[in-house]
DNA sequence: ATTATCTATAGATCTATAGATAATGC
DNA sequence: ATTATCTATAGATCTATAGATAATGC
């Protein structure tokens, strides 16, 4: 059967939605095209009418759910422009986002894996690190522009560590104890320990 | 062709050496056995005789690369204890560090792919956190024995976190620029910038 | 008529196994 | 005789393609 050309555009998206959870949740590797299109309730075949192949579906899913992280790390920026470094951080350790990576962080989820791929794809997580590393510049404490650009670095590779870590890790207690110490460092004096009321799955 | 048992004893740690190699550079999944026993110089259906599994030999290649990384930090703070963790933390954020993930950290390296493996790989990267944190809560400063701990487990993960980035990243003054801005708010006051002289590829 | 999707399959790759081979160690 | 390794292959899975199908849009 056909689709309207409407349904055709929501199609792809939904291709996409879905490649960016499960590439998320089981490495560029560890989930196939067939697998994909099935979770978008649509047929192997299909596939190569929307995509040329799965390292240019992989290169527009990163892309797409890129964008929509650093989108919210903005919103938070706009909707909390006093304590907004501390919100992202906090929003970013909870333990839901660790046990959702499928909806969360790019980076976290998928950093060695990108460092093996391909030059459109590692162009895209540049990119992402430029973008959140500009938001969160702008939200951090610090004398100079230089010195909040290097804090904002900072964090930034903080986060990212403690929820590889407190992925990897198979004790829920060491792994919550990762996300609070990190917190506690990063956040400085103001986050205290995780939270666990937060927004959920940025990231 | 058969062999001594020392030489067959031999050959099983090669096989690791090289497979712990090939993982932290390619991935769990991207890189099978028959290339493993290739890289080890053996043919593909000598493996079975080794290990029972593909899953055996990540948790054993794991473990023991794990354990020659914890002795290479313990190795660190025999020779300089007074500036123990100065010393771990800019053998890490290094350049040489960063372009040699097969002889590098495990969590930098693997450390997503872990978070989807089953429980006995999980098992060995958990202790392996607890034999570093260990280490370093003894090399950093710190006023009670759980801040130190604390810090320590903040340390590593801004080490993993900047590493899985300026892995990530595809520019290289980016990427160079991650790992100095973690060493200089890692270190404090003493390590200034991104040390390119350092012993190399530990983790 | 065009085209989005489906069915079927080619070709490559990967884990694991079975049986053969040949050198060690009792 | 035992056993470490090799040859050959089964069975599953994965990317990609070719041709068929059927509904949309000119």
């Amino acid at each position: 059967m056909r689709v309207s050309r409407e349904q055709c555009a929501e199609n792809r998206q939904r291709i996409l939605d879905v490649a960016s959870k499960l590439f998320r949740e089981k490495g560029f590797d560890g989930i196939g095209v067939a697998d994909i299109m099935k979770g978008a309730g649509l047929t192997h075949g299909g596939f190569y009418g929307h995509f040329a192949s799965k390292d240019v579906l992989i290169a527009q899913a990163c892309a797409r759910a890129m964008s929509g992280s650093v989108s919210s790390w903005a919103q938070i920026v706009e909707q909390r422009h006093d304590d907004a470094a501390a919100a992202i951080v906090d929003g970013y350790l909870s333990t839901k986002h660790r046990d959702r990576p499928g909806t969360g962080c790019l980076f976290a989820a998928l950093g060695p894996d990108v460092a093996r791929q391909g030059k459109p794809i590692r162009r895209v997580f540049t990119e992402g690190v430029r973008a959140r590393l500009e938001i969160l510049a702008g939200a951090v404490a610090g004398r100079s522009r230089a010195a909040r650009r290097r804090k904002a670095l900072a964090t930034m590779s903080g986060l990212v560590g403690a929820m590889v870590l407190a992925r990897a890790v198979d004790d829920p207690s060491l792994s919550e104890e990762i996300l609070a110490a990190a917190a506690a460092e990063i956040g400085g004096q103001c986050s205290g320990h995780t939270s666990l009321d937060k927004s959920g799955g940025q990231g």
